[in-house]
DNA sequence: GCAAACGTAGCACAGTCGTGCTAACGTCAC
DNA sequence: GTGACGTTAGCACGACTGTGCTACGTTTGC
């Protein structure tokens, strides 16, 4: 055998030059060259771990939702339901630059969709476990007494989820606005006691 | 001078011709040529309205959002506050097929941003005109008293901003939202009272 | 009729793109 | 050592890109 190459480590590495390039140049800039230059690599190696472009900007995307998911994990074992629920969502918007790149990632990738299927896919469960983290969040506020017990769950969680993904939005257009984007959340959070 | 030719009206229908451009296959499908061929143009007539594609991006975003403010105008007349708020804000929002067709446009185009500076000026602009929006929707409905006197105008706004393009984000995603979406815009605004 | 002005048509160039393909290299099992 | 094979390197092709540039038509004012 060949030397020994960590395959995930450096498909992550991979991913993560995509990033930088959709966040510095947009996604118009992202070939297979610019993408070996950026993660230092030779355009053939770059095509051992990804033979087309549609499987590397499927995988950027992934690794995007992947990262933000496993961010979301590590409060799983947070005891107080209110601060449980505002971890969770905080991790979904953009409050550093990691998250920041990730969320530019997913609109740029969503914008592309209509030419690759698997990226429509994926922005799809995306949303969809983004509405799910919002349910989860109400309920357990529900079930601890903290929102109202007569809130009708499934329209506070389409209210919820568009207030989410609209500061989100902003969040990401002006970092400075982060501290104002916690704030609406918590101010509407606190609204439905 | 040779035959007399309508250059606005072209304009636009080139406008229009990137937009579903960008609708049916991405920006990335977008060049001078691509869109030359939708308009049903040569080459070197749609040059002679847009020498560069740096242009011709910048104009199609700016149509979107000209023709959104358009009709934002056109309920400036609307005597119940109620009602002209409401109308304003579904104008911004991708209630119908033309208006989802500038929302994807413009987050489309906003992802390109980063190389094309002039786009990033005019998403700037355009989030600052919905933030106007809200704003004055708020002031009008207060003034009105149909929201609580003592409402902090510029915290509602942020708020209220972000639950507009949260929602639009959901209703371009999925049109079969666009009731859920207008029903929760409508909760919001009662729950001001 | 003539010339000027405007619009259309399209060639040409240098560059980049995705991808098929082959050749060399490095390391391990035996 | 020797063979096997994962990995790296890179050439080559046809297609497409944005843009500079020239030539041609067509219509109008005189």
């Amino acid at each position: 055998m060949p030397r020994t190459i960590d395959h995930e480590e450096r498909r992550q590495r991979i991913g993560e030059a995509v990033w930088r390039i959709v966040l510095r140049e947009g996604v118009g800039a992202v070939s297979l060259r610019t993408v070996a230059a950026e993660a230092e690599l030779v355009l053939g190696s770059l095509r051992h771990s990804f033979p087309t472009k549609d499987a590397l900007l499927a995988f950027a995307m992934e690794l995007a939702h992947e990262r933000a998911a496993a961010r979301v994990g590590r409060h799983a074992g947070v005891r107080d339901p209110w601060r449980r629920a505002r971890a969770a969502l905080h991790e979904v918007m953009p409050l550093d630059d990691e998250r920041r790149v990730e969320m530019r990632v997913h609109l740029a990738l969503m914008a592309e969709s209509p030419a690759h299927e698997r990226l429509a896919e994926l922005a799809g469960a995306a949303h969809d476990a983004i509405r799910g983290l919002c349910l989860e969040a109400l309920t357990v506020l529900r079930d601890a007494g903290l929102v109202r017990a007569d809130l009708d769950l499934r329209r506070a969680t389409t209210t919820l989820h568009a207030l989410v993904d609209g500061l989100a939005l902003h969040a990401m257009r002006d970092p400075r606005q982060r501290r104002a984007v916690v704030r609406a959340l918590d101010e509407h959070l606190s609204s439905l006691r």
